[in-house]
Order: C-alpha cells, then sequence, then structure tokens
DNA sequence: GACGATAGCTCCTCATGAGGACTTGACGAC
DNA sequence: GTCGTCAAGTCCTCATGAGGAGCTATCGTC
C-alpha cells in the first residue's frame, strides 16, 4: 500500500483528534495513550501482543512498534522480551526533606539514618570539572573525595547517590579518607576536625537524563530524568569546607526544602518572582 | 538478507567495544556517538545524509534511522525534515539564582526585571491538585491565579513558565487579580495587601519530563527534562499566603540557591548527608 | 532587482517479509 | 518428585521497496 492511500483505521478506537493527517503511529500510540489513561488499561495490565495490535489497527508490525516506541519513550509501559508490554505501575513518589544544618547540630547522627549507606570509595582523587569550578580550583586538582550510594532499607531500592569533596590540606590524613561510615553528619566531622564553621552555602539545582552510570546504579526506567544538586559549604571567611553533590531517580524522589524568610533587607541574590 | 548472517560493517569506524553480538543499529550509534564526543563531528555538523550512512556502514535505512533515534533521545543530535540531521550545539546553561526575599526587601523592583513578563491570566480559578495539596484546601476550591510567562529579553527565548495562587479572601478584588504586570515583587504587595509578613516557606523541587504544552511553551528539544518548584509562603500562623510554582527548561537554566547556614540547632528537617 | 517555478536534496512514513532471542508451560524420562 | 526437552507465544532485529513532505538553490520571467 503506498504510503498516500489511507486505510481506514479502527474507527472508535483509534484517536479522532488528531485529523486523519497524523502519522499512523502517531493515532495508534493516541488510541493506546487514551486507554491507559482512561483506566481500560489499568497498571499492570498486559497489552495484546505486537501481533494482534497489527490486526486490531489494521497497520504494518513496524507501525505497530513505532507506536509502542513512542509510549515507552513516555513511560507509560514497558516491554519485557519473551513475555509481553504492560502498562506501568506508576512509582509512588517519595518526599525527601533536605532541611538545614541546625537540625543535625540538635541530633548528632546521621542525616540520612533512614537510609543505608555504601561508601564506593574514600580517598585522594582527581576533582571532576564540574565540582573544581564551585570549588574555585584548577580541575585536576587532588582532593579527598567520598562516594556514596543511598538505599531504602526496606525495599533495598537506589535512593540517591552522592559524593563528598574537601580540600587535601584539610581533610587528608583524617577518617574523611576512609571508607568506613560517618557517625554523624559530615559537616559536624569537619567542624571538629577543622574547628572552623560552616557559615554559607550554594546550591546549583539541575534536572537532566541520567549517564547510563546513574541509569543502573539508581535503577532508572529509560527516559526518566535525574535531579542533580551541588552543594558547596564555605566559613565565614569563604573559604570551601566542602562540595557535596547528590543525583536522586527524578521518578521517585520529590526534594523538600523548608527555610524561615528573612524578615530584613540583605544583599544575597534575587530570587525569580515570588 | 537474513538476519543471522551478519554483513562485515565498516571496520575502523564501528565500534569494536561492543561484541559483534551487538545489534548493528548499537553499533552504529555507538560509532557516531564516539565521532561527536571526539570532536570529529563539532556542535552544528550537518551528519551525513541517511541515504549515506546506509552506503557507509553497509545496513539498510531502517537500522540508519534506528540509530539516528538512539542519538536523538539521547539529546546529541536534532533531525530537520528536508534538511538534514544535525550535531546539537549544546544550549549555554544559564545560572538563575533564586536567593531570597531580603534582597527583595532592598531594592523594591521586580526581581526578574532581567527578563520579560507576559501575564497569561489574572483572576479567579480553580487550583489545580498538585497546588491544592501543598495548600491545604480542597481540591477545585477557588483562589485567585496569576500565570505568566518570562522571557529572555534580548533573545526572546522561553525561559520560565509559572504561576502564583492566593486564597480567595485575601486577593480578590486587589489588583493581583489583574492582568498588570506588577511592578515590584508579589510577596510584597501582599505584605501590603493584608498587613501580614512572610515568615516560613517550603519548596518541592521536581524534575520529570515536560507536559506537550510546556514542551511547546518552552521551546524544548525532545528528551529535555524540566525543573519544576512549588514554593509555598506562610506567615508566623502557617497560614499559607501564597503558593507559586515554575518550570524551567532544564536543558538551559540551572537554579541557584544562597543561604547563611544556621549556627545555632533548630527544629526544621533533616538534610540529606551533607 | 524582485519574484516565482522547478529540480534535487533531505528526512519521514509505511508496507512486507523473515529470522532470532527470550520466556513460559507442558510433556516425558529418570 | 525432579529434571531436561520441546513447542508455542512473545518481543526484537533487519532487509527491501516505495511514496510523501519539507527545504534550498538555481534558473527563468517579469
Amino acid at each position: 500500500m503506498p504510503c498516500g492511500a489511507k486505510n481506514r483505521v479502527e474507527e472508535g478506537t483509534m484517536a479522532d483528534e488528531l485529523g486523519a493527517r497524523a502519522p499512523k503511529y502517531h493515532r495508534v500510540a493516541d488510541a493506546l495513550r487514551r486507554e491507559i489513561k482512561n483506566g481500560d488499561l489499568p497498571p499492570g495490565h498486559r497489552l495484546p501482543a505486537e501481533t494482534t495490535l497489527v490486526e486490531r489497527f489494521r497497520v504494518s508490525l513496524p507501525t505497530i512498534r513505532q507506536a509502542l516506541g513512542v509510549l515507552r519513550a513516555e513511560g507509560l509501559i514497558e516491554s519485557r522480551h519473551g513475555i509481553g508490554t504492560f502498562v506501568k505501575e506508576q512509582r509512588r513518589l517519595q518526599r525527601r526533606s533536605r532541611g538545614r544544618y541546625g537540625n543535625a547540630r540538635n541530633h548528632q547522627k546521621l542525616l540520612t539514618h533512614h537510609l543505608r549507606h555504601e561508601i564506593l570509595f574514600a580517598g585522594r582523587g582527581q576533582v571532576p570539572a564540574h565540582i573544581a569550578e564551585v570549588m574555585g580550583v584548577e580541575p585536576g586538582t587532588e582532593v579527598v573525595i567520598r562516594r556514596r550510594h543511598l538505599f531504602n532499607k526496606e525495599t533495598n531500592q537506589p535512593e540517591e547517590i552522592g559524593a563528598s569533596y574537601f580540600p587535601v590540606e584539610m581533610a587528608d590524613g583524617t577518617f574523611l579518607a576512609e571508607p568506613e561510615v560517618a557517625p554523624k553528619a559530615l559537616f559536624l566531622c569537619v567542624e571538629e576536625l577543622t574547628g572552623r564553621k560552616y557559615s554559607q552555602a550554594q546550591d546549583q539545582w539541575i534536572a537532566r537524563m541520567p549517564t547510563a552510570e546513574e541509569s543502573a546504579a539508581l535503577d532508572l526506567p529509560t527516559g526518566a530524568p535525574v535531579l542533580h544538586v551541588i552543594h558547596c559549604a564555605r566559613d565565614e571567611n569563604g573559604d570551601v569546607l566542602e562540595v557535596s553533590e547528590s543525583v536522586w531517580p527524578a521518578d521517585r524522589v520529590v526534594l523538600i526544602d523548608e527555610y524561615p524568610i528573612d524578615q530584613e533587607p540583605d544583599d544575597s541574590a534575587a530570587p525569580s518572582e515570588i
């Protein structure tokens, strides 16, 4: 069949919103998407086999596969080789509070004690470029690095990957360079070790697609982005005490930040329209 | 050619890391990806035409298209109908400071004065479900809504879409329900109108894929996520004064948050490992 | 010089056909 | 009962062939 001659494509099931000019794979995807959103195809339910969809929509297999590819990219369905294509269970969002330093001073324990920690690396290493920039050092400078993975203790699902970076002269030779899990918040350790106080912070918030490694480490479905925060803490002189970064699976985690609002004018930067 | 019989696939250009068992489209994608990362195909450069790639890699057109689809999904290339396929210019990241309320008290002017404001809607309307939740009201409750689009004044590119929501009893009848751009930060207007002070805030940070509307409004390339913040401000009694939300194109914008670190313990929630 | 038609390039859509890889469940041998 | 074999069902890969749609440069006309 030449491309121009339109087959009738199962009226009533196929979308009518999209004109007859829309590509077939688009119309098929639209029809299936509506059935999923309607609840006709509930989460976990198996879709008809591709060959069945070929008959039902009276289009060719590549067209059906292209339509399913669209829905797969949207995160609506998931195909398992040799088994079938399923409507995805939508993962429940977990709210993770970032909170403030003051709380940790109170409790004197690890702030993420509800998560299982795994220290992948602790010791000297070259600072990554994006960290060097906020640290204000040359790329490739040696720093003390602690890399960690955090898991939900119950489900054992990965919930965060992160790392902390310290200036060598500050942290080398201390237990910050040792792979044991710290008993309390790292910044309290740093304050004890150096006698300097955390005084100001800058956070960079980034949404992006994961790297292949992150996708594997966080068990991310295809098409799911990550939330990436680079946190830079300085003492009152403006010297960097620590840069830490965290990457969260955005399909599962919402970050919550709570803080008081200044009543007095200050000189920090301007918020976006509040 | 039957699927089992492997054609020789241009040794030296195709990846060797992936075994010969890897799918052809995967190997083609890998070869092109490496050329892009190497710089052999610099940003903005046009890739060979699909038919040329067919000859070069000695695979069929659908295979080439599938390989390009992989790179397209990764955001590495961009195809323009009738013109060609290009290595994407990586958009320069703009750093947008969110800063703090105090600054606006100082300057008494719009916090985003470097952006062009467009008020799409101002007036009464039903509160969306996700806003109702943080506001602590029933879904469907009437509130005063201000929807806005913000554009870069120079490039005219969309840089943010957002909205503010106010309780009706507070804002109805005031200029908050009028579509004129406010001369200064909205929260200052609210404080003047109500006599109540912004005292505490909660931000929800979300990374997710855009809706179709957002994708169009923010001129997002396919595969680019958005950064979504829902900001809830309350007075000292805990009454909600305003909920505002912003959606940023994550391929262009990095949000920066700067704040002092409390020296005293407090009772706010715990940060993730700092 | 300005305008419009055309040719030739590009990517996009879609069909047909075929074989492979993976999973599951039924069956039989031990 | 346990194990391995087998068949059937599923999704995955890949080829070939064809026509359509969008863009641009060239050329001719006005």
